[in-house]
DNA sequence: ATAATAATTTAGGCAAGACTAAATTATTTT
DNA sequence: AAAATAATTTAGTCTTGCCTAAATTATTAT
């Protein structure tokens, strides 16, 4: 069983390998952990004696195929809890990420499972992020905006880049809410702003804010 | 901000406290968390200077009124997350206990609020264990157990005593689930069985399995 | 290619929370 | 009431996870 804090060095791992082939380097860790460089370096020795990195010595980590899926599984749970708080307990989206931060560790497989089938095998959290499989597997896409769209397609609206509580409240006053359906109907020339319709109404958005909504095709 | 070592010896300082009037003894708690009387006495110092409890050396520990409200805020949340688990996640009760000891530390007043209100405001967790409102107060009243009540009489039934999972498959063989109303109907002058009638069907059960059956007369 | 700078690791400390063993205080027995 | 026993506290250690400051290695600039 792994401590709350080799969990959160193991997803910031992750996450932050995703914008890097290379090692993850012991300052962006600690950057992004809030915490220093010589903490992060005893937690990578620790780490890749449980063999979940690679660790080598000024060059940084890598996940190990464990490590991977270990992070992932965390992942999951953050995920999970992010759709009950949403979309069970009426929570914003800008509000759950800290508590899905302290949700995401708590152990038990059976409660998370139990937990996906409630919300109904959900694929993606209120951010837009796909959620893995129990076994910690995930098919990464890289995130579709709305913006990405061709006229006449639709997509589901799944998350939002950008989460400042001034966007997510233009959202609200003009409906747009997760999981909503939106299809792209005209793009104007001057000024590239889409038309879109969802459910029976029609409005016009401006580009700017089109690629800051996630969506999936449909 | 309390650790959670600091929240588990409160919770179990309150519940020690309500088999004994006098102060809570060092040892009693050891056993309780499965630590040692030492490591619980370097506590009880802790909890002392932040006024959470009154401690005076080899005379056990006495929870102060900040002291109370703050363990009965922890076993709200307990409750609540029991309730949780077994009625929107199917858990059976006696698979809750080791689950809800993990989410009753999750720090979020909004979020106790909120599933609070999901759960529909319940009144009593799986055991049959009142649920402190959130400011801290409780009723304490004995549990009232299925035998206590008069023929007649019709209770909702909201715990079990001993939940050994003997005794739960009894339950569940016989239809017997938590929340449902039980009436007595009859009782049998030469073993004190109970006839009882839930929804449609009628049944008898021995005076032992009645007096396991907390209920709450309605 | 070397000097300057940046990144990383090592060394040494600190606080929290646990432990064992020894010392002290309470309680029980005779 | 004193002795024996039980409960509790104190003293001293250990581990985890964090820190600062100094030393070491990588990288960048000239």
């Amino acid at each position: 069983m792994l401590s709350l804090s080799e969990e959160n060095h193991l997803k910031s791992i992750f996450h932050l390998s995703l914008n890097s082939d290379s090692g993850v380097s012991t300052n962006s860790i600690a950057n992004n952990l809030n915490t220093k460089a010589s903490s992060v370096t005893e937690m990578l020795k620790k780490l890749s004696e449980k063999s979940l990195i690679i660790y080598i010595k000024y060059h940084g980590a890598q996940l190990t195929e464990l490590g991977r899926k270990t992070a992932l599984k965390i992942i999951r749970k953050h995920r999970l809890w992010e759709v009950f708080l949403v979309e069970k307990l009426d929570f914003k989206w800008d509000e759950v990420h800290e508590i899905a931060e302290q949700l995401e560790h708590i152990q038990s497989e059976k409660l998370t499972n139990k937990l996906d089938k409630f919300l109904n095998f959900p694929t993606h959290d209120p951010h837009g992020d796909p959620i893995p499989n129990p076994a910690g597997f995930i098919k990464i896409t890289p995130k579709l905006k709305l913006s990405d769209l061709g006229i006449g397609e639709t997509g589901k609206f799944v998350g939002v880049k950008d989460s400042s509580s001034a966007f997510l409240k233009y959202l609200d006053k003009r409906k747009i809410s997760l999981g909503c359906n939106i299809k792209v109907l005209h793009q104007e020339e001057f000024d590239q702003s889409l038309h879109i319709g969802l459910d029976d109404t029609n409005l016009t958005i401006s580009i700017k804010s089109a690629s800051n909504l996630y969506i999936t095709k449909i």
